[in-house]
RNA sequence: CGGGGUGUAGCUCAGCUGGAAGAGCGCGUGGUUUGGGACCAUGAGGCCGGAGGUUCAAGCCCUCUCACUCCGACCA
């Protein structure tokens, strides 16, 4: 058999396009009578967020234990089609399904470290030889030792693996239902390449693929640039479903598009305020100021009676062992994550009183960058800020007039600041504008961290050994579900969009007794199955207002009403999203029906 | 990991100053009902989170502990 080097942007046949795998096995029929769906009508006392409200009261799971939870049938539904859309669109995008399993033996992840910085948020476990495991967190470690041990040759390269497999992080502290849960599926996914190059265009097609898979899920999402953190790695993009309830936090621009979390968002200097104290004013020689019991920007303020501006604070941080200083104009926020990618520390924090007293000599409040002993890392801003106001590192005491360059120098100048409504965008100097929004998916260019650590290598056309250059990409499918019921619900219930709803149809005869009701409605049911639509009757002898109820509250996309007007062959159909609603004859409704169903899988 | 809150029926919650464990909903049975979470009758359902203590007497007071939850810190 004659081997052909693959290329990246391989082609594939019609057929083979239109063919693409797709395991969905779906049951289409379903009595509400016989069903496993334990609806709510109270709001449960152990949920904050709508989310995992309507998760809980429409009966889709239950907890278990916090941050661990147990999808019922209705749920499971809509999880599997989840699955199912990111599934068809990794397939599509050329990945290839395998699953690992989900305890793991420590060495992996020692080998990369990660055995320790992972810490407590690791669920560990020994087998009875006393050997460690862990229930995997991730599985970087773990796709690249098993192509490590199977991929020799540069033209096995690309590859492109994924499974969705259940992980497990032992969180601090779990919230928000499924959203930030100890248990959850993830569809991970890892690409190897030969280069950058290959890499970029690895991480193209899973991009694109994770747009499509977001659309189809009828999500409205960010793509932002987003820091890639304990991963590594060259860079990093975040699918974030806007949101208040979001932990993300992203700086956007209306203008030009970009979008970056607040991590990563850069800073454009901004001239403190006007011409007073910034622009051209020669240097004033320092002062030293009795300022007791004022330690805070606010008691500054107070105290000088001047703009935060017109001061730059100075924190004293602990990276790991050693102790540093980080400088940025009064009234801004110091961003972490650029502090410690700078430092390339594993840990850091602000500095306990006692420290702060040995590094300054003062107590705290009182820290200045004038006769620091530590690194100090300043602010870019602060570059541009004349004759401000900082700590006197004595206790009791600030210093006025104090210049950048004049008075202390800076071991690093850089962006080290957090960014605010209203700062210049980084691209075209708009203002951006904040939003929240929840991480549904990221794509991390990671290069060779891990390949390099584990000796994942190849063979290039010259016979040379190289690391594969590695990509990862992740989706949390519970969340995505929790993140869709966010975007898609009322004060009645969920509103599934039909892509991944856990039934198209509900038909609902009003008074089940009534035997032409019935019949119809079993009509309706049996041609709207056949006809591939997922559909349920709701033969419960329940009162009206009981079934409306609760196919408003477990978000059924099309609802098709039996009544009294079944005697002139008519029918009531309704979107569960519009509230549209309309009478038509049996027929009509089905066709209705169907078309409404095509129309919503469509995409 | 720090700070708060809550644990009483399947669910939501009341329970006063320490003195016989309650309501609404849900559930079983019989009946009447049937267009937005019905009504009548009747019934079942409780280690008052757990352990210890104070007291003649503890759901209630004290100590410890566990669980859940919120805020913060933390978080590929």
């Amino acid at each position: 058999m004659k081997r052909t080097v693959k290329q990246n942007n391989q082609k594939v046949t019609a057929l083979e396009e239109d063919c693409h795998l797709t395991l969905e096995r779906t049951v289409r029929f379903m009595r509400v009578s016989q069903m496993f769906m334990p609806t709510l009508r109270e709001m449960p006392a152990e949920a904050e967020v709508v989310s995992h409200q309507l998760m809980l009261r429409a009966g889709l799971m239950r907890k278990l234990a916090s941050g661990i939870y147990s999808f019922l049938p209705l749920g499971y539904r809509t999880f599997r089609k989840i699955e199912q859309i990111v599934r068809e669109e990794m397939d599509r995008a050329g990945a290839q399904e395998l699953l690992m399993s989900a305890i793991l033996p420590a060495e992996y992840y020692q080998a990369t470290g990660r055995w320790e910085v992972f810490g407590p948020d690791m669920f560990r476990l020994k087998d009875r030889n006393g050997r460690d495991f862990c229930l995997g967190p991730t599985h970087e470690e773990i796709f690249t030792e098993t192509v490590k041990n199977e991929i020799r040759s540069y033209r096995a390269l690309p590859l492109i693996l994924y499974q969705i497999q259940t992980k497990y992080r032992d969180e601090r502290r779990p919230r928000f239902g499924v959203m930030r849960s100890r248990e959850f599926v993830m569809k991970d996914a890892y690409s190897f390449d030969r280069d950058e190059a290959g890499l970029d265009l690895s991480y193209k097609k899973m991009y694109d693929a994770y747009c499509r898979i977001f659309d189809r899920c009828g999500l409205d999402y960010f793509i932002v640039d987003a820091d890639s953190g304990a991963m590594g790695g060259s860079g990093s993009q975040e699918f974030a479903v806007k949101s208040e309830i979001g932990e993300s936090v992203i700086a956007y621009c209306d203008a030009c598009g970009y979008a970056a979390n607040d991590e990563k968002a850069e800073c454009i200097p901004d001239v403190c305020c006007d011409d007073e104290c910034c622009m051209g004013n020669d240097m004033l020689p320092v002062e030293k100021v009795a300022t007791p019991d004022v330690r805070t920007i606010e008691e500054l303020m107070d105290f000088f009676g001047s703009q935060p501006c017109e001061f730059a604070k100075t924190l004293i941080y602990k990276a790991d062992d050693r102790v540093v200083a980080a400088m940025v104009r009064g009234d801004r926020e110091l961003n972490e994550t650029k502090l410690q990618n700078y430092l390339n520390c594993i840990e850091l924090e602000m500095a306990d009183a006692e420290t702060v007293k040995e590094v300054t000599g003062a107590d705290v409040g009182f820290a200045g960058p004038i006769g620091l002993k530590v690194e100090l890392i300043v602010d870019l801003e602060v570059t541009s800020m004349k004759n401000f106001v900082v700590g006197a590192n004595e206790t009791g005491y600030h210093l006025k007039n104090v210049n950048i360059g004049r008075d202390f120098k800076a071991s690093v100048v850089m962006d080290i600041r957090k960014i605010v409504e209203g700062d210049k965008c980084p691209k075209c100097g708009a203002p951006v504008k904040i939003a929240r929004g929840i991480e549904v998916g990221h794509v991390f260019k990671l290069g060779t961290k891990y390949s390099e650590a584990l000796g994942c290598v190849y063979l290039d056309e010259n016979g040379k050994e190289r690391p594969m250059v590695m990509g990862c990409y992740g989706i949390g499918i519970n969340r995505t579900m929790a993140a869709i019921i966010e975007q898609n619900h009322d004060e009645n219930g969920i509103i599934w969009p039909i892509s991944v709803a856990p039934y198209h149809v509900i038909i609902v005869p009003v008074n089940p007794t009534e035997t032409a009701q019935m019949e119809a409605a079993e009509k309706i049911y049996s041609e709207l199955g056949k006809a591939g639509v997922e559909v349920m009757l709701d033969d419960r002898n329940e009162r009206p207002g009981v079934k409306f109820k609760d196919a408003d509250l477990i978000g059924i996309p099309i609802r098709i009403t039996v009544g009294k007007k079944i005697g002139e062959g008519i029918v009531e159909f309704k979107l569960r999203k519009t509230g549209e609603m309309v009478e038509l004859s049996i027929d009509e409704a089905i066709a209705r029906a169907k078309a409404e169903v095509e129309k919503g899988l469509a995409l």
